[in-house]
DNA sequence: ATGGGTGCAAAGGATTTGCAACATT
DNA sequence: AATGTTGCAAATCCTTTGCACCCAT
């Protein structure tokens, strides 16, 4: 049950389950095309003709702040949203702009925070960048 | 001589070499500190009164395409710079906000693009995120 | 003389803020 | 009633663009 999930994921977090939040969540866990906040909003907004853009900035960025979700930092140009908080590494394609998990490759398991050269780390984020399966093949037909 | 250092460097990513992208590419080199676009051009501007913002941008980013310089993009409000490309990771302390090497910390080594589950990879990227030494003991001491 | 580089001013776009209305407890 | 949440409009801030000027080849 995704509303249900979504809900625990969110009390978890600490984060009051409001419609919009819920709804907010449950979209992050199902769909893992890794959304730019204007694409939960377009989506979410034929649901919800209420909801406002401002509310779905307001909640991804509490949900990152609250580590309820993840906000992926390609490049100045490219902010979007990941429901998996558990750690995996991402690609970014230059030529199709797309985002997918590379979950074959390892990311360090911080299942705590962790001291590192007198550092502590509670967060790691690993990003491959090139071209994907699709636009190489693409590119070959031409 | 760092002069000649970005001078050399220029050429060899095939950036042609004028005065401000020598003046940038030179402050780069000699300052580890991982500037801003804005940090750049205040220091820079003093030396040079006639430089532009413009520039900085402009420069800054055609290193990055030139693979002459990085650019770290550790969330949406916080876009810098590195003269050292390298591979090697990066760690973002959350309370101050300031950016350091981990040279301690392995990434993948890639000298030239890999193919990676039938995707070209040709960069990797590893963030760190966390509270850094210095913000610790300020912590202590309250 | 030509091509590229620079810098101003203006445009553009994404994100945040202020605030009033609204829900929910 | 009180607290927290929402959403509109406006403000802000960062970055890019258009264009004229300038420099170096």
């Amino acid at each position: 049950m995704k509303e249900q999930d979504a809900y625990i994921k969110l009390i978890e977090k600490g984060v009051h389950p409001s419609a919009q939040r819920l709804a907010i969540m449950q979209y992050l866990m199902s769909h893992f095309t890794h959304p730019t906040v204007d694409e939960v909003f377009q989506d979410l907004t034929k649901k919800i003709p209420t909801l406002s853009r401002t509310t779905v900035y307001n909640t991804l960025r509490l949900f990152s702040e609250h580590n309820a979700a993840q906000m992926i930092t390609i490049d100045d140009h490219h902010v979007c949203y990941d429901g998996n908080t558990n750690p995996h590494a991402h690609f970014y394609c230059k030529s199709c702009g797309k985002v997918v998990d590379m979950h074959e490759e390892e990311v360090p398991y911080l299942s705590k925070p962790k001291m590192m050269n007198g550092k502590i780390v509670d967060e790691i984020q690993v990003y491959y960048k090139g071209i994907c399966n699709d636009c190489m093949s693409r590119e070959k037909n031409k």
